[in-house]
DNA sequence: GAGCACTGC
């Protein structure tokens, strides 16, 4: 670092700010003391200013000071901002790094980044040896990442000897949040002093409705509801644009619809008290939406049009819309749920939580006073709405993470100290997993191979068979498909009709190109047609694929193959021979992988999974596999979606010799209940043998209500036959509401 | 015979 940069403290920041008055106590306060917990609202500017005061206060002469952002846009944004205050280019004094963009330089000592960054950081370098303060940002928000790194942090400065030890200036930790919880922050870092700092918005006036109450827990209702309280507050409220929250893509395009017919239906112009309102301009926002058709949000509207956006939960914090005063809360969020009783990850309509509706509602008030409409009850308020979000760590599959603080030397993973804890059986099937891929050994100590696993950024069953197909020198198969994996969905599936056969016809036509009926043979296909095109976007777009999905697949696919290179250059990475047949080669890879998601077809299109829930899945029909009537009685799969049916998505056909001797490897460490089947070592011809005689006792048709009383009867816990109830009521609601 | 919120490395 030149010593130039940081010799002169230039006079920063913005005095407007409330937190400004704080100033020198702020600054005495983080010398004081190891952990400091800062509490503001939005608005109080503790994000840009607080860096810059201990930039000025001389806490860089030791060493950098690192702010994490659970998201990548802030960590950009901020950093331009705050590089704007300090009058230098950003990368200078002032840098962010964030996955494929790293913005800094020796000169940098106030760095902003994702949470994500500096937990990879900390692998390579535990002691966080560059730093002299770590500030974890936007903690409220409890990002799985943030939640780690708070839990890691405490580990290692907790105790004052060693953190002393480690260096003459110790490290200082501040954690920043909203002012949710922040006692229990505070005792979580060694009962630490609290600095709360005023914030700066507005009041929003909150009115519960009378469309959902306890009663209407599943209920489809609410799309209707939105809309004509979204109309109300156009026809009798004076100026200011809406935000309405709903749950999903699908919902949203239904709610625009339904506002386009109403709207127009009304008498064009309307005076509201003293303010004339001329029009009103519908506006769907979700995440899969091109980005030029996410950037007309930011637009002001016209004069004397009011502005409607209908948005998924990512207007609440990703995207700040200006001028919005009124907000329409549905009360609901989609969320993905892991439930490790079935070994699935489920994605449901669920209810959100007070501070969450409280989050909708402050999106109201970041300009001037506004108001919200809860479409629901008070009674719904008070009895389905937790007072908190259940935090991520608490709701998602862990076995990425545990291998993560294995690699840090985190023994004992189930008393990590977590600000709250994840469910034992989490814990234990992510260690489970990571026997099954020989990450960790019996003694649940880090493998040669898991220490190599832990440097992907990718499922680790995917860095298994990529890993598998690396040691045999196969890797170009593997590269494209685990980053064709590891993004959003490519294929896109229109809402027309028209459009939706279209769409299919090419999809279909894309994999009938590879000449096998295999779903990952197809994604690596799509991979390289599209990148020995001439004009990529335009094969895209004919073929109706998602080309910002598919970009960001090719970048993630050159981010493994850097990471790959490197480790290859180690001299104890494992290198194979393959001595079975070269066209089955890449169908082996993917086993190594996906072993612990086998399935054998069952009765007809019904399949069993293997990894010992001996859970009912029928193949999905956006796969290659569907409509084939083949001999295959063996498939892997990626993932499971639970929706009318539970099913398998990206699909392969495999051999039985391929995974019979990874099978009992599934049922060596035996933490749940074993489907009884697959314990045995058993043939191909005994197995079917076996199915057919189950079958001949069970009814000749096997129905879907079949499928899901025998998973019921599996699970005490009825998660996913909960899932798909509301899915089947919410349909019948939907036709319901059609029909009249 | 199809229903994928949002992040992140």
């Amino acid at each position: 670092m030149s010593k130039s940069s940081r010799s002169k403290p230039k006079e920063v920041g913005s005095k407007q700010l409330p937190i400004y008055q704080h100033k020198t106590k702020l600054t005495q306060a983080v010398k004081d003391s190891t952990f400091l917990v800062v509490t503001g609202e939005t608005g109080s500017g503790k994000t840009t200013q607080l860096p810059q005061y201990l930039y000025e206060a001389g806490f860089c002469k030791d060493g950098r000071i690192g702010i994490t952002q659970p998201r990548r846009v802030a960590a950009i944004t901020v950093a331009q901002r705050v590089a704007q205050e300090m009058q230098c280019t950003v990368g200078r004094e002032v840098g962010y790094q964030v996955r494929f963009d790293d913005c800094t330089s020796e000169d940098t000592v106030v760095k902003y980044m994702t949470d994500g960054c500096l937990l990879r950081e900390i692998l390579a370098d535990p002691g966080l040896s560059q730093y002299s303060v770590v500030i974890l940002d936007e903690v409220h928000e409890r990002s799985l990442n943030t939640d780690i790194l708070l839990g890691l942090l405490k580990k290692i400065f907790s105790d004052p000897a060693k953190a002393s030890k480690r260096r003459h200036f110790p490290v200082k930790v501040v954690v920043m949040s909203a002012t949710l919880e922040t006692d229990k922050l505070s005792a979580f870092l060694d009962n630490c002093p609290v600095f709360a700092i005023p914030g700066r918005t507005f009041p929003v006036t909150c009115t519960f409705g009378t469309a959902v109450g306890p009663k209407d827990l599943e209920s489809t209702g609410y799309v209707r509801e939105v809309v004509k309280v979204a109309l109300d507050i156009h026809t009798s409220e004076r100026a200011g644009d809406i935000l309405v929250f709903l749950t999903g893509q699908s919902e949203i395009e239904r709610a625009c619809d339904l506002l386009y017919e109403k709207a127009e239906t009304i008498d064009y112009q309307y005076d509201v008290q003293d303010q004339t309102v001329d029009g009103i301009l519908i506006l769907p926002l979700y995440g899969s939406m091109p980005t030029d058709q996410q950037r007309q949000i930011f637009q002001p509207p016209p004069p004397g049009i009011r502005k409607c956006v209908v948005a998924t939960n990512i207007a609440a914090t990703s995207l700040t819309i200006n001028g919005i005063k009124y907000i329409v809360d549905s009360g609901f969020v989609k969320q993905l749920n892991h439930n490790s009783r079935v070994g699935m990850d489920v994605l449901e309509v669920v209810p959100i939580s007070k501070s969450e509706a409280q989050q909708r509602a402050g999106r109201a008030g970041r300009t001037s006073a506004g108001k919200c409409f809860r479409i629901y009850t008070k009674e719904f308020w008070e009895k389905c709405m937790p007072e908190y979000t259940i935090p991520e760590i608490q709701r998602t599959s862990l076995t990425a993470v545990v291998l993560t603080l294995k690699c840090l030397g985190v023994h004992d993973v189930i008393r990590f100290p977590y600000l709250d804890c994840p469910e034992e059986r989490f814990i234990l099937e992510a260690l489970k997993q990571l026997y099954q891929f020989d990450a960790i050994d019996r003694s649940g100590k880090v493998t040669q191979l898991g220490e190599l696993m832990v440097e992907f950024p990718l499922h680790p069953g995917l860095t298994r068979a990529l890993l598998k197909a690396a040691s045999l020198g196969c890797q170009d198969l593997l590269l494209p498909v685990a980053a064709m994996l590891s993004v959003e969905n490519i294929f896109i599936r229109p809402g027309h009709p028209e459009k939706q056969k279209e769409a299919d016809k090419k999809h279909k036509a894309l994999a009938a190109k590879t000449g096998s009926m295999n779903d990952f043979a197809t994604l690596l296909s799509v991979f390289q047609l599209c990148k020995s095109s001439d004009r990529p976007s335009a094969w895209c777009k004919d073929n109706w694929i998602h080309w910002r999905a598919l970009k960001s697949a090719f970048s993630v696919e050159n981010q493994l193959q850097e990471i790959l290179l490197r480790l290859q250059q180690k001299k104890d990475f494992p290198v194979e021979t393959f001595s079975g047949n070269k066209s089955e080669l890449f169908r082996q890879c993917l086993c190594t992988g996906y072993f612990t998601n086998v399935a054998r077809r069952s009765v007809g299109k019904v399949f069993c999974t293997m990894d010992g829930h001996g859970s009912m899945v029928h193949i999905h029909p956006s796969s290659s596999l569907f409509d084939q009537e083949t001999e295959l009685n063996w498939v892997i799969f990626h993932d499971v979606l639970v929706t009318s049916r539970v099913y398998i998505r990206t699909v392969c056909p495999i051999r039985y010799e391929w995974v019979k001797d990874l099978l009992p490897k599934l049922h060596e460490v035996d933490v749940y209940e074993l489907s009884s089947v697959a314990r045995e070592e058993v043939t191909d011809e005994e197995m079917i043998k076996w199915e057919m005689k189950e079958a001949a006792k069970r009814q000749p048709e096997v129905s879907a209500e079949d499928v899901m009383k025998k998973l019921e009867k599996r699970n005490n816990e009825t998660t996913v036959s909960d899932a798909r109830a509301r899915y089947l009521q919410r349909k019948q609601q939907r036709q319901q509401s059609k029909a009249l």
